[in-house]
DNA sequence: CAGAATCCCGTTTGATACTG
DNA sequence: CAGTATCAAACGGGATTCTG
């Protein structure tokens, strides 16, 4: 019987894990696809008032990674003013409810960690 | 009826999920719980050279992380020479599950994944 | 409106050397 | 062994300006 299932996480290159983590360890990313996964399609003006802070640099340079990796479908509508809208394509759907699940992982223990991390003085 | 069920995603303070991924958005946290998650308790230098490409500096600086959001345990034994192990915490231990569906998500994926970014010639 | 292109700075990260 | 300290390099990311 093999006794590891999961990949080798010293091997950056070779590891999904990590392949993933790569990009999704970003700033942005889940951000984004967590608010495509609210309500779609978006234009570009509308996620990057949904998130806020982000800069529009930022969002430019996110959006496409996630386009790159196929997680997200942009399309380009030939008008004036132009319009371009986001949505997620179904290998982005897949992930959202993975998301989800840290989501409220999240909701349910940050106060605990907020707590923990006063406490210890660690910023 | 209210809207909007999900917490307000731009507000970076009060937001659980920002709050949250910007600790495992780092390169190394979430691959720490991971080795963790698979055999516990470690020693400083195991999990060095499990995660192998991670520098001693940072792992110390993860951990202490993790130890300060209270996921991590670190227990030092009064020895010559000194042995430091790690282990989840309960909370640490809740995270898992979630993260392992990251995990699967990745394995399925990552392929495709592969393919979309070396066609569209990103990165 | 949706971006591209620059400039620029703070933070993150890695190499290296040192210590209890 | 398990760190700490320091320095330098790399990168992320913001502000600003410009274009189709």
């Amino acid at each position: 019987m093999r006794q590891e299932k999961i990949v080798d996480l010293a091997n950056s290159e070779n590891c999904p894990v990590r392949n993933v983590l790569d990009r999704f360890g970003d700033k942005w990313s889940t951000l984004i696809l967590l608010v495509l996964g609210r309500k779609e399609p978006l234009r570009f003006g509308a996620i990057h008032r949904s998130i806020g802070t982000i800069s529009q640099k930022m969002l430019t340079v996110s959006l496409k990674k996630l386009e790159a990796d196929g997680l997200v479908d942009r399309t380009v509508f030939a008008e004036v003013p132009p319009r371009v809208e986001y949505c997620l394509t179904e290998r982005g759907k897949s992930l959202l409810p993975v998301l989800q699940q840290l989501v409220d992982w999240a909701n349910e223990h940050m106060e605990d960690i907020r707590a923990s991390r006063a406490a210890s003085g660690v910023d």
